[in-house]
DNA sequence: ACAAGAAGTCACTTTAAAGTGCGCTACCCA
DNA sequence: TGGGTAGCGCACTTTAAAGTGACTTCTTGT
């Protein structure tokens, strides 16, 4: 493969945190650790495919890690490894921005609205 | 329209900053005013066409300010909007995120490499 | 006369991201 | 004996994002 080459660190970094719901996963992660179907009930919006997709995605980027407990039926736990921890402040900012955005949106009238802003626990 | 929801503060924030150019733009131009052609130079892979699209989206975001001078041939500036300053924080954070993330895939031996890392002036 | 230069639009086409639906496992409980 | 449960894979289809190439405008330099 011929080297991969980027001319800017944040195209790296968007390359692991962007899309639509990576982002989401992991602030939800910040927090705690979760289990698959927590996740699922905490963006509900997501299907199950994309859920296990970007998990595997976060996994195999180091940001987070995959515990398996044997037994039947199944049950997973997703967490922050420590690397992933190094990004939980920016996330944080991303949050409160988005927050902080929403605000203004709506003061400016337009029909959005914000579900949760438990985001801080 | 019906209203539109968040669910989580980040959702708005990546609606914003997301894609594969926007956070890129911002980037360069969290440093200092820039043509069009500045930038198109400053972002080589990028085309014309992608370059405006994404400069008018984040126009309408009110985080980047256009700037035309009546004159032929057209000349038209950009720069981040008091507003996208408050954004300039997590830029540069996102960049150094990066930057640390190249720097650890090539120690383990993944054949990438980042072409200038002028980022920070 | 005529090419070049700067920014941009238009009409498509391509490609990648996201979404849907179904099936599997193995155990527990009524 | 068969329904519920939790997490996952697979095979598609849909949709949105990104890319391409041609065409404009008016002026300056050759």
């Amino acid at each position: 493969m011929p080297t991969k080459t980027y001319h800017i660190g944040v195209e790296a970094t968007m390359e692991i945190i962007g899309g639509k719901w990576k982002s989401i996963i992991l602030c939800h992660l910040r927090h705690h650790t979760m289990r698959t179907g927590e996740l699922a009930r905490a963006i509900p919006q997501i299907s199950q495919k994309m859920l296990t997709q970007q998990l595997r995605e976060l996994e195999a980027a180091n940001i987070v890690s995959r515990h398996v407990y044997k037994q039947v039926p199944p049950r997973v736990d997703y967490s922050l490894t420590d690397y992933g921890k190094s990004l939980s402040g920016i996330l944080h900012e991303l949050c409160l921005w988005g927050e902080d955005n929403i605000d203004r949106r709506q003061a400016a009238g337009e029909d959005i609205s914000l579900m949760s802003r438990d985001d801080v626990i």
